[in-house]
DNA sequence: CAGGCAGAGTTCCTTGAGGGAACCCCAAAT
DNA sequence: ATTTGGGGTTCCCTCAAGGAACTCTGCCTG
């Protein structure tokens, strides 16, 4: 496909997208976080090509996302999620709360979450590290930063 | 590229991901943001080719996440953020976060962001929207909700 | 009125990524 | 010695992304 590398743009999403853009990788994610570590159960539960879970896992791992580690004397391995990938669910989660208040429909939520420090089924809002306070798009005021191109 | 239909999925990431996980979906939510709200602007902006960049436009104002407008007595168009598309922001704020910060390297952010609430240089953290702790991924247990696959 | 121009696409060709199925390799278990 | 099962490779086919050239429409100028 070619595909346009984002990965050398001066733009933060853009180099996201670079690590996790590809088709198929957030879902990679979302199933080893709710433990589906192993390359067969990951193929199953997706219906993903084999070639392109292989090529998906060695990428995740290669940027750090998961980390691959054998659980058997014989070549057997599971995919973990290292620091970055765990705070990549984050973007997970803010998708499954789009998701969940747009596409869900009639039906409902496929899946809910109960927030363990108060109990409560919830979804998660973006608040300003600073001060608290929500902080969503018509918040911000966007400013050249230190790595931004010449 | 015979790509599988994430839309169909009980997950609301794939379902999210079947409206913006397109290549330059995110980028070109990120550019109609900041104000680039014309097809030329656009295309120059992001280096995307005219066709790909005709077959995005159309297909984020079918699924309601970007209006065309005209602005002209010719045929010119304008393409804004609907309500839908201005939520679906908080996903690019959190891309933001992660890239900043795992991704940007000695250079620091190309980007910085003002929060007007407090005036500071922030980032956005997720917070449970009943109780307004942290909410993160390690901080919620997922069950099945009434749109759950049967 | 002819010609030019600018915005917003459309057409066409080439390349290469995703899908799918079959195949392979290795170490245990029988 | 053969089977089994996890974890990939290989191969072929289709279709999407890139890129450049082309089109269409209505204003503007001479």
């Amino acid at each position: 496909m070619q595909r346009t590398n984002f990965g050398e743009m001066a733009c933060s999403i853009a180099r996201t997208l670079d690590v996790i853009g590809e088709p198929w990788s957030p879902l990679i994610l979302r199933d080893v976080w709710v433990g589906f570590n192993r390359f067969d159960q990951l193929q199953a539960d997706l219906g993903i090509s084999r070639k392109v879970l292989t090529e998906r896992l060695d990428y995740l791992v290669e940027r750090g996302i998961l980390r691959r580690e054998p659980y058997d004397r014989r070549p057997r391995y599971e995919y973990h999620l290292t620091e970055r990938g765990i705070e990549l669910l984050d973007l997970l989660i803010v998708m499954v709360g789009w998701g969940d208040k747009w596409l869900a429909g009639e039906a409902g939520p496929p899946v809910l979450y109960r927030h363990h420090a108060c109990g409560e089924i919830s979804n998660a809002d973006l608040r300003c590290a600073h001060c608290g306070q929500p902080m969503h798009a018509g918040d911000v005021d966007p400013l050249p930063g230190p790595g931004a191109a010449v």
